[in-house]
DNA sequence: CGTATATTCTACAGAATATTAGAATAAAAG
DNA sequence: CTTTTATTCTAATATTCTGTAGAATATACG
């Protein structure tokens, strides 16, 4: 066996990896399951796409050992083999960020309001929240927040935001956040909130951002609750 | 715009980076450049392939934003865009190496002889350089050496590593690096290391490894040497 | 056991990509 | 100014990938 050829097998191996980063589906099914684990079903309804496509890419993600599956009862549950996986498409997203201008753009313009995003470090934040100066909450389904979730955070689902606004005191600031930066579930509930004429402002970090970043996290198996 | 398209659009982004990694020559581009900057033709020789398929890929690289070129000269020079391009590649091949076991037993047999892996831990490493205890050898070739080197470590490219081998103290054990695991160079120094009855052992990191885990390098111009 | 639902499998058309080779540029060297 | 060398551009082909749809399978439910 000559280097060259040796070579080629190695890089050829890193590159079936590489593969599945290179298309968009993909990418955001990554991003789902970096949430918690969802059965096919709900992939498919939260791309909007047909549950056939959406079980071909779990397939090529499986051929590439970044999924696995288990079946409960009639759905079947993915999930990622390991927060390596979440913490690559953290970096990837980061990367693109960082060189192209487009999704630059395209993200500011996405923050239609720019005071909305809350200006403190992610060790500030921590302070306050421990503190209770603010009150942050996770719009997420629940299932996601009992996941892992952002420590003093409490879980609000958007689709529950509404009816629940109640449970947020009316003196202190409300931050919100959600999967990441890519997610429209934080901009959603602050359109929300201030609605009702609550003070509140969104952090573009999900738990993988944070994970990443090397901070804890809780989850709700773990505290008991 | 509705959700979707946004969605779309940013994934779409990303993928454009994400699909620069689906390549196994690109990754091989990559993985030289984060050694240094290097020229089209340079590239083309270490790869094996013919230098307009190689320009093809650095056009594709070009246009994910990832790699930069000017021109010296007869030549053309290519340069990554940033250390953070280095990492992602650093990164993906982990989670491939941490995954893909076919990758891990290739990795594994690449190795002829298993005692020749340095055990200890970077830090511990550093600290025996430092001490003197171990001498660490850069066996890539001086350019590279140049453009950054572990803390501590002499150049001695494995092309003038048997016409040089006087310069290595006959009493002290020799620590070579390449470019990373999956560079062949050291295993070819201490092969002829061995050779000559020298103690040698390598180590499978190289500086953009370092660089990822946080630790400190060295460049020849930052040390006016 | 039959039906409903979730998922996978298979086949295929259209799009995108890798590779090859010939022609065109651009700078250096004679 | 011509030649040489390095690189890019263009066109053509082979291959792979994405998305779509019909058929098959697997489990739950009645």
């Amino acid at each position: 066996m000559n280097k060259r050829s040796v070579k080629d097998l190695l890089y050829e191996q890193v590159a079936r990896v590489g593969g599945v980063l290179s298309s968009p589906k993909r990418l955001e099914i990554l991003e789902l399951l970096a949430q918690g684990e969802k059965t096919v079903e709900a992939l498919a309804r939260e791309l909007s796409v047909d549950i056939r496509l959406v079980s071909a890419h779990l397939r090529t993600l499986k051929a590439a050992q970044l999924v696995a599956s288990r079946r409960q009862g009639k759905y079947v549950v993915y999930r990622l083999c390991g927060d390596d996986i979440a913490a690559l498409w953290v970096q990837l997203r980061q990367v693109a960020e960082e060189h192209l201008l487009e999704l630059r753009l395209a993200l500011d313009q996405m923050t239609a309001n720019p005071g909305s995003l809350y200006p403190l470090s992610r060790e500030d934040l921590l302070e306050q929240a421990r503190s209770g100066q603010v009150i942050v909450i996770d719009v997420r389904p629940r299932e996601e927040y009992d996941a892992a979730h952002l420590p003093y955070a409490r879980s609000l689902p958007v689709s529950e935001l509404e009816r629940r606004i109640a449970e947020l005191p009316r003196n202190r600031r409300v931050i919100a956040y959600c999967r990441g930066p890519f997610c429209l579930l934080s901009e959603e509930a602050i359109r929300i909130l201030h609605k009702k004429g609550r003070r509140a402002q969104k952090i573009a970090d999900g738990v993988n951002e944070w994970r990443a970043a090397g901070l804890p996290l809780e989850s709700v198996s773990a505290e008991a609750s």
